[in-house]
DNA sequence: TTGCTCCTCACGTCACGTGAGGTGGC
DNA sequence: TTGCTCCTCACGTCACGTGAGGTGGC
């Protein structure tokens, strides 16, 4: 397939396919008479672990090394506990942001709870200078977020 | 307080409170004589607003207009409704975040397990162009996790 | 021939990082 | 005077976006 249809199944845009490939994540399997890249389920595949890898936050000239590890033929065994290592290292970034974006959906929830009682609010001012939490309308469990009380200022 | 301790408090680096103020996100409560920017409390809250913003993933000029909105005396209780629009969303974000993480977490540990099994495996060439999922060694219930089958092949 | 997709430069953008060269203030 | 912090340019970087101008292939 070309690169149009390529870039759409793996969801990025054909600018970024020629990125990566520029930096060497990335080969196309063949080329038309025409000058067009081909690719195949290998590179499906390959973009897939790129996506993979860049979800979990890492540059791009460290999934260029990981793949090259696990390609070159000495390298192969010598890359699980390479492997192991960045695993478990993204492993616990996966558990803190887990735990940060439980944290961050609390106050949003919060705050859009606050928020939808302001707008039944009849108090003319109530976004004034006085912090929704000083409105006489909330209970007092309904405490603002702290992050958010700035906003709601 | 001079910028330095300012920046460090809000956990940024001195060039980006001076980039924030060119984009007019923030301003130094005064100067000192020699022209040395400083900031107060008022800022430290803004600035943590912004960061908390930021961490939503919006970009700097939104997060620049949402603070305008507030500001102006009219368009206080007309921020309402658009922050609204932008937290729900977020919330929506990071329903899907929490849900992607999730599996993230799920496939880091699968493929970790995987890992220590080959580790100890006998086979000299488990990690060959045979994926590991074809490893003798491995029982048919340790299924290489989808995205991580192309690295360990 | 017409549309659509692709090609290669090459400059732009976003959110800063990083010196260079100079000055404030204890 | 010495160190440390701050100042203003101004260029660099990362991961692409976005034309410009041209070509492939049904």
């Amino acid at each position: 397939m070309q690169i149009g249809r390529f870039a759409s199944i793996a969801g990025v845009s054909a600018r970024t396919v020629r990125y990566y490939e520029e930096l060497g994540l990335l080969k196309p399997e063949g080329h038309s008479s025409g000058g067009f890249r081909l690719y195949g389920i290998e590179n499906v595949k390959r973009i897939e672990v790129i996506n993979f890898l860049r979800e979990l936050g890492l540059p791009l000239e460290e999934i260029r090394r990981i793949l090259l590890a696990k390609a070159g033929g000495a390298g192969r065994r010598a890359a699980v506990p390479f492997l192991q290592m960045v695993l478990q290292e993204k492993l616990n970034f996966v558990d803190r942001k887990l735990e940060a974006l439980g944290r961050m959906k609390r106050e949003l929830e919060g705050t859009l709870k606050i928020l939808s009682q302001c707008e039944a609010c009849g108090h003319e001012v109530v976004l004034d200078a006085i912090s929704c939490s000083g409105c006489s309308n909330l209970t007092p469990r309904d405490d603002v977020p702290g992050t958010f009380e700035v906003i709601l200022q």
